[in-house]
DNA sequence: ACGGTGAAATACCAGTTAGTCCAGTGTTAG
DNA sequence: CTAACACTGGACTAACTGGTATTTCACCGT
């Protein structure tokens, strides 16, 4: 058993913090005093937990100018967390995004649990029907605490990044999310909208996103088609 | 009846201060020698109050920097990376996996490019149909390179974890998978396998899983009942 | 008078912190 | 193009932290 200073929770976390991809290859860390502030340690020992990391080559160190990711680490793109839009822009399509619904309502018990706030407490609601070049993909169900980001329940968000507007209008950067993804058919009306033929299997996720401080922040229910949607995701065994 | 030591009271002393709210939660305490003599007690017997506050979740110690006042938010992202088995496992099921088929044969080109090995290399195949508590729920195919796997050729996999049967018995450990999700619908074949209907909805995963150095070690190819499983990750956003 | 026990006092160690100062870098205003 | 400026990591210091060990003392029942 290792001794938990405070040094090797700081190296700890920010190893986990890497290979999960937080930082992309070859960007730059923030600031040794930012980080320090962040991981709630003082600089030195930061900086203890940054030479070990150099030292075992996840980390490159560049005198005045910042600690980077090595690019080309080993191979493999890293696990992210993409947003619809940016998938499609990543490959090249255009995404779009219908506005079905977008109403303020009181939240129901499932959702006020989640969200961790009371019940019947003011949520946002949008639905929205999301394609790429025009092609319709995705039946997408959001749901926020109005507390949170009031401004979105009049903004327009066709073919818009709810992720983005959600960082530009009410200050919320979403750092992690919790997926969980099945295999269902579709119904009538789901069909309908998707311009598949009912029974056909389509992929469904639910997701709980957080902020880095831990505050869940946006429940997501998505209905993919089948035959035009993957999901990928890159997994780490914990250690 | 306990006795009336100078330790236990003062541990009665912080706990009440600490119920009462005198050091907020998430700040840190006075140091040892402060407490000590503003409780009229010895450094020896602050600590000993001081561990039983911790052992009972009260407060949290941190080397060479101080006692702190648990925050009651806790919750970091739980494992990520879970096999069938240790899915099973951690919900009370019984994990199952019969044996369908097991041989060498020589990779295709598709499944030595993967496995960065040559064509027509030999490769372990292992098909399993793998159930919970008897109830199958996945037909799951697995192709490894016999250079790094050549134990589980003949091994008894019946039941087996496959991760931990590589581990143990050819010393490899995954690290990271990489992982794609769709919807399908179950052929005949499928679909008597698994014990439904056929075109009932089946989640298929794709799996390469690599070691810590980024060598590709495993194929996998999973198809699951849509009705009895459900694939949960957390996903990180870079910053 | 005996040993046992809890408390206190003391000293030292290694890890941590907050602070300062420095030289090099990148950006920007003029 | 240059000068100014904000920011970066690098290096260092002094004070402080809990962790540990040792010694001394006061009290108790026998």
């Amino acid at each position: 058993m290792t001794t938990v200073t405070a040094s090797t929770q700081a190296y700890a976390q920010l190893a986990g913090d890497l290979t999960v991809g937080r930082y992309a290859p070859g960007s730059r860390l923030p600031g040794e005093r930012d980080l320090a502030a962040a991981l709630g340690v003082s600089r030195a020992t930061l900086r203890l937990a940054l030479s070990r990391l150099e030292s075992e080559g996840a980390l490159q160190r560049s005198a005045q100018r910042g600690w980077f990711v090595p690019t080309q680490l080993l191979g493999e793109p890293p696990s992210t967390l993409q947003s619809f839009t940016e998938m499609a822009r990543s490959r090249g399509l255009r995404p779009t995004a219908r506005v079905i619904r977008q109403e303020v309502r009181p939240a129901g018990m499932d959702e006020a649990a989640k969200l961790r706030i009371a019940p019947a407490a003011p949520v946002i609601e949008i639905d929205r029907l999301r394609g790429m070049d025009g092609t319709p993909v995705c039946y997408d169900v959001v749901i926020l605490p109005e507390s949170r980001a009031a401004a979105l329940a009049t903004a327009d968000l066709t073919d818009a990044s709810l992720y983005d507007e959600l960082r530009r209008r009410c200050g919320v950067e979403v750092h992690r999310s919790a997926y969980t993804l099945m295999a269902e058919s579709a119904d009538a009306e789901l069909a309908r909208l998707l311009g598949i033929s009912a029974g056909a299997p389509v992929l469904v996720g639910d997701e709980v996103a957080y902020t880095s401080d831990g505050t869940p922040v946006l429940i997501g229910h998505n209905k993919y088609r089948g035959d035009a949607y993957r999901f990928e995701a890159d997994l780490f065994r914990r250690v």
